[in-house]
DNA sequence: TCCTTATAGTTACAATTGAAACTAATTGCA
DNA sequence: TGCAATTAGTTTCAATTGTAACTATAAGGA
């Protein structure tokens, strides 16, 4: 409206990108149709988001973690770590007290109703990353493995121990 | 506060996910990164977001495409679209006119503005791509888009002719 | 010690996004 | 025709998210 500008032809110079063969376009598109089917079994179930479920399973995987140390082993901002916990905390699904020596910092841990919501989860979590691996051969997965490792390897915060 | 719960002990039973060898996580990481590296180069310069930029880019290669028909190619929904095509007429980098024979339909193409932004990120774009494949041999690289072909395969609205 | 800087985590506010309802135009068919 | 159902696209409102500022505690010197 506000701006009438007319359209432009359109060149051969352009040299569009081809959307469907534009690695990040594939990658964003199969990561987020995964991601989703995966986050579809559990978020109207249990009222838990993507967010909340990731720091459910680090913190099944490992004990008395700070929330810093969430936010890194979940590749998370720390701001999206402290509202998952208020949320979980609040729901009773995670615990959490006060370092002793360093009253900053956090100690957390899942409750009894979060390792039932967990043991459910993690499952079919699990069978949904077996049904995506299903569509490729056994060679395929190796080379998806080996791949996904270089394509990581420089990801700051990834390789954290 | 209002839900004390006792933390839960720690039972080798439990079976955690390794969110670092999971598949979807690790795909999730990897596309937000490359994807992110990417929008740098043009966010700030040209204060345009990435579903605008993938408007632009469907929009560089099909000329006279519908909002509808833009929606299908970006794997985006409707009102995302919408929005994007709102913000993107409004800078006079997207020309919109109404379908002679369908009054509801958009016909839509770049603006000699937009043409002149989209010859200059597209480049970048595949820059970037160049960049994240050179960490793979010729092998690797080969791999890698058979298995995202197969993995891709049966995406619903991808395969738009 | 005192004071500056750094760290852990939360809060506030704006911007973005999602879901549903909405308008307008078109289609299908009785 | 006439009317119900469909389709294209937008708007509205609530929920989510991002950024920056904030509080509280701790650490590191001079």
């Amino acid at each position: 409206m506000s701006h009438p500008r007319k359209p432009a032809p359109a060149g051969a110079e352009h040299a569009p990108l081809e959307l469907e063969r534009f690695l990040p376009y594939r990658l964003s598109i199969l990561s987020n149709t995964v991601s989703q089917t995966i986050a579809n079994d559990y978020q109207r179930r249990y009222d838990l988001s993507m967010t909340e479920w990731r720091v459910m399973a680090v913190l099944a995987r490992f004990h008395g973690l700070s929330a810093r140390e969430v936010a890194e082993r979940t590749a998370m901002d720390k701001v999206a770590v402290s509202r998952a916990l208020a949320r979980l905390v609040e729901a009773g699904r995670v615990h959490r007290e006060t370092h002793g020596n360093d009253k900053r910092r956090s100690v957390l841990s899942l409750t009894e109703a979060g390792w039932v919501i967990h043991d459910d989860v993690a499952p079919m979590a699990r069978a949904r990353e077996r049904d995506v691996l299903a569509k490729l051969d056994e060679e395929e997965r190796q080379w998806l493995t080996r791949i996904l490792d270089k394509l990581l390897d420089e990801v700051p915060g990834l390789n954290s121990r």
